[in-house]
DNA sequence: ACTCTTCCAATTGGATCCAATAACCACTAG
DNA sequence: CTAGTGGTTATTGGATCCAATTGGAAGAGT
């Protein structure tokens, strides 16, 4: 794509994800294009694109606000997450899992014994296990072999807690995050073992509430309405 | 939005769908503006949002081609369809069905059965139907309340029989239609009751089935591929 | 004092302009 | 005769310009 367009899109939608522009608040062209250092064309392509991907809504009849997630929305987007996932890892099942793939799923599996072997969580673990999450997620997802789906994902991933990094980490329970993360790998566990032994409808039922996991884990009344902790969040 | 903006977003995107722009085939700003009756500026910001949307792919890094669809692209895309609206009616039977969305549901039961009652199909028929299944399927999501499920269905929607339409017609075989439609019907009774007595894992697997129903209803080898059949069943 | 109307300014939206780049064609050399 | 290189052309992408609409502010009238 445009080289100029696609920046103006990546970093307005980091702006808006991490708070610098607050929910509510008029995004206005110059102030934008001055910011990104760029004329006004590209951030003018850029504001009715992220309006499709619902980031921004359109205010009344000129321009554009940033738009707010409630915490219905947030768990709806989790909830959501977990259909689809479940859709790509019963598809996942029902094809047969191709080796390779397996593979590595089990080898983030191991990571994750390896990280939840001691019976707490050290500095850096939680960054360990959000990688290896992010990637058994997307493997399953990869292996699902159907691009309408990963899109579908990938447009859910611009909502709060929509994407992959769902893994909520609150640091200042390094305790309670251990339990959850505990639990939340036996069904990594559970799922791999589903997907070898091609149980199409057991996978898809593992991984829906692998999602609901998360979400009953995850404040939302709390987290959803400050953007402070979204952008630590993301930060992880 | 932008009124020329909107309008040429519109209207690109049907000439997509009804296969004016072949797929494959590279689309030019001037020529597209010209046809439009407008600038290049809206044409310009039409197509990333289109690329965004899938109806349109990069070509190299010079403009966009028409992207075209593939069997297991539409197929995908019904399947996708149906665990969304599966997911809609198992909130709807989850929080309990809203008293007016039940009346009307039943109303479509009616019509549907109305249209059915004699043993074939008549003339006008299948637009009746069409519009009632339409008015069906909408009035679920409706009753499921969530903005992000509503909008994950309408991206879908992008993808030929992603969306409601998805009720496949062959005008040649009109009895084979008739049974179509009855198995379909029936399964909208068996999904209304199913809402009614708030039972969610049921009617999540009647919607499931009643996309596949759809899925396996039509030649996906043969219509994918022709664009002349796309054209053709979107004028239903 | 409060409200309504009018005017001004700011911002959006559309058109045009300019530069940069990529594709195509032709010509030349091996 | 073929392949490579250079040039030309067309199209994209970014910047600027212009008009139109909207929102706000100020002033006047009730």
């Amino acid at each position: 794509m445009n080289t100029l367009l696609a920046h103006a899109v990546r970093q307005l939608r980091e702006m808006i994800l991490r708070g610098d522009l607050a929910p509510g608040q008029r995004v206005a062209e110059i102030p934008l294009a001055e910011a990104l250092g760029m004329s006004r064309t590209p951030v003018r392509q850029a504001l009715p694109m992220l309006a499709q991907e619902g980031l921004l809504a359109e205010s009344g009849n000129r321009g554009y606000v940033v738009r707010g997630f409630s915490p219905a929305d947030i768990a709806d987007a989790i909830e959501l997450r977990g259909a689809l996932e479940a859709l790509a890892a019963r598809r996942v099942a029902e094809h047969g899992i191709s080796r390779p793939i397996l593979k590595e799923l089990k080898k983030c599996l191991d990571e994750g014994d390896e990280i939840l072997g001691e019976r707490c969580l050290h500095e850096g673990d939680e960054t360990a296990y959000a990688d290896m999450n992010e990637r058994f997620h997307r493997l399953i997802i990869e292996d699902a072999r159907s691009e309408v789906i990963s899109e579908a994902l990938r447009r859910n991933s611009h909502i709060p807690f929509g994407g992959a990094q769902a893994l909520a980490f609150d640091k200042t329970r390094l305790d309670d995050t251990y339990e959850l993360l505990y639990v939340a790998h036996r069904q990594h566990h559970c799922i791999v073992e589903a997907l070898e032994r091609g149980q199409g409808a057991r996978v898809q039922a593992l991984m829906s509430e692998h999602a609901e996991a998360v979400k009953s884990s995850i404040n939302l009344a709390q987290f959803a309405l400050s953007h402070e902790n979204v952008r630590r969040m993301r930060g992880v």
